[in-house]
DNA sequence: TTGTATGCGTTATCAG
DNA sequence: CTGATAACGCATACAA
């Protein structure tokens, strides 16, 4: 419990001098420097956030707010920013939206009743408006969520090139029917990446059916219904594209319970890479999204910012094609026949 | 930005019974408790926590260091202890030792140099004695880990009664030779959990054989190495009791890389419910840990002590199982032939 | 380059 | 039941 009075009385100095020292003040002699330096350390000096926090009008700390902690997403996420803030002396507050507007809002304002400098926002829900009004009551900075005037706060991912180079894989296995289970119209990185898609199709000279697109949600429960639907539409496909790896998994729980076999019957390109990709059977071949080296960048732009005054930049990440099992190469002329379309006669 | 002495303005008292009014002091009458919620109100206000820390020496926050925040495992736990605490007006500090040792201490001490008032433990790597000690420093509260002398704040599982029913279920579905993949020896639950398999063993009549037992990392890569250990030991077993689910997600991969078919070629039963075993294929019969209520329990003893000096005491909490896919029934008089072993032989 | 003095917003002590 | 006032530990003008 040494307080700033004491290291100065040990080293022979005034209290304003530690200070100087402790927060790298360039004016200051090697030689005090030096002594107060010996002195912090036989106290075992640590500075008292609180206190630095009133006298500074700066609490060192950032705010992130991650629209919900449960999902097989989020760890890594926390760990990398964590980590980073913690080597620049920075502190993390987390707070999490359960999944809806609300929680969110709150989280927002909880944290910034806390005073944090700046803000990490991992949400979903808040609208372009709230953020814009939002950014002008403090620095916020933004993973993964388009919004009109802050893109330069921004951090995102390439859907649509994702979601296009999944589609072109899928093609350059030889098929040509290929589905697209996208996730909710309202989402941008879903539309992105349905686009996308889209593109891939129309790059290839291939035809857009929209028998061949379902929207759902970002969710197991999703990809299953996605598929049930497909099925009672009659489409008729041996590729698809999943809109997330959640929505991978429940159609790959609609294929088990349905006696359809992946790749066999149908080939699946997911989108994320979860943790738990790896492990279904067969392993998911998907798009990686590097989420935790984006909430990294994320936090590296909002720490240059806050604390050193470095200009902000938007920044746009790859997804990068990850090759398991899931996709079968198949002879492009046999595409008229679709295991798919007999099993689902009895659905 | 409206402070204490604008709200003791607005409401025409002095700051100190705004104090008391914020901090629910009962010495405070009616009226004037009621124009200084008023005034309160229509200024927005909300104490400024570090300069309540500063001259109360109480941060109102809880420090949690997780082992690793990268599994599947902790967003819900943060997720529970993190509302819990922000309906009591108290804070969350979350840092993580990642999965070693040295990063857990360095966490603990971070958190105690931000003055925690309290120190919630999830961590793994830490000595007994290191624990007792800190608890000397500061109240701190255990999930999942056992110290002698610090059992009164220990939130633990019933590990052992868990293992004894997975291995007992697997029992009663007619499985006689059954074989466990244990976590590594020097992880107390890992140790209970190989006993409680036992011990079902014992009860049932049925003999323990060590070749039947693999320890190894609770990870999806030790379940792998074990399989392959099993197989050249030449192992033979119709059932299995793994110590977690990830490491059964890696006798999932070992299977389907070696056309072992599960259930029908090998029964298991996995422990801890993480969120993807309802996706693997056959969805995991396993055993649920209920680690968020129990984080949730953690926090709810950390508050009442610290804040309210209610008295801790230790709380068990026990599995469940969870039935889906993973076992087959089988007739007890076939146990002789396993698919497994043959599958061994070309490995 | 260094020291002095003041204030940050709150709680706590002591009077009244 | 309420008010004045002195800390709490630090940063920062301002002076030297």
């Amino acid at each position: 419990m040494a307080s700033i009075k004491d290291v100065a009385k040990q080293a022979g100095v005034s209290p304003a001098t530690v200070s100087r020292v402790t927060n790298g003040y360039a004016s200051v002699s090697q030689a005090t420097r030096d002594k107060v330096q010996a002195a912090m350390d036989a106290l075992g000096y640590v500075p008292d956030a609180s206190a630095q926090a009133l006298s500074s009008k700066r609490t060192n700390t950032l705010g992130m707010v991650v629209s919900q902690l449960d999902g097989p997403f989020y760890g890594p996420v926390l760990s990398a920013v964590a980590g980073n803030l913690r080597k620049r002396k920075k502190h993390l507050l987390i707070a999490c939206g359960h999944g809806n507007r609300r929680d969110e809002a709150e989280s927002i304002e909880y944290l910034i009743d806390r005073k944090v400098d700046g803000l990490i926002l991992l949400t979903e829900h808040q609208s372009s408006e709230a953020l814009v009004s939002l950014s002008e009551r403090l620095p916020i900075y933004l993973i993964n969520q388009e919004v009109e005037g802050l893109e330069h706060r921004n951090i995102v991912l390439d859907n649509f090139g994702g979601a296009r180079d999944a589609t072109r894989y899928l093609i350059e296995q030889g098929h040509r029917k290929i589905a697209c289970i996208g996730g909710q119209d309202f989402k941008l990185d879903a539309d992105a990446r349905v686009e996308g898609y889209k593109q891939a199709l129309r790059d290839a000279g291939l035809a857009i059916d929209p028998k061949l697109i379902q929207r759902t949600r970002f969710e197991a429960a999703g990809g299953q219904e996605a598929m049930r639907n497909f099925s009672m539409d009659g489409a008729c496909f041996s590729g698809l594209v999943t809109g997330n790896d959640e929505s991978a998994l429940g159609v790959y729980a609609w294929c088990a319970e349905q006696g359809v076999s992946i790749p066999k019957d149908l080939s699946i390109v997911g989108f994320d890479d979860i943790f738990m990709s790896r492990f279904v059977n067969p392993p998911l071949t998907t798009m990686h999204f590097p989420l935790a080296e984006m909430a990294k960048a994320c936090s590296e732009v909002a720490l240059n910012e806050i604390y050193d005054g470095a200009p902000v930049a938007r920044q746009v990440f790859s997804t990068r094609l990850v090759l398991r099992d899931s996709v079968a190469y198949i002879d492009s002329t046999q595409t008229e026949i679709n295991q798919l379309t007999e099993t689902k006669a009895n659905v």
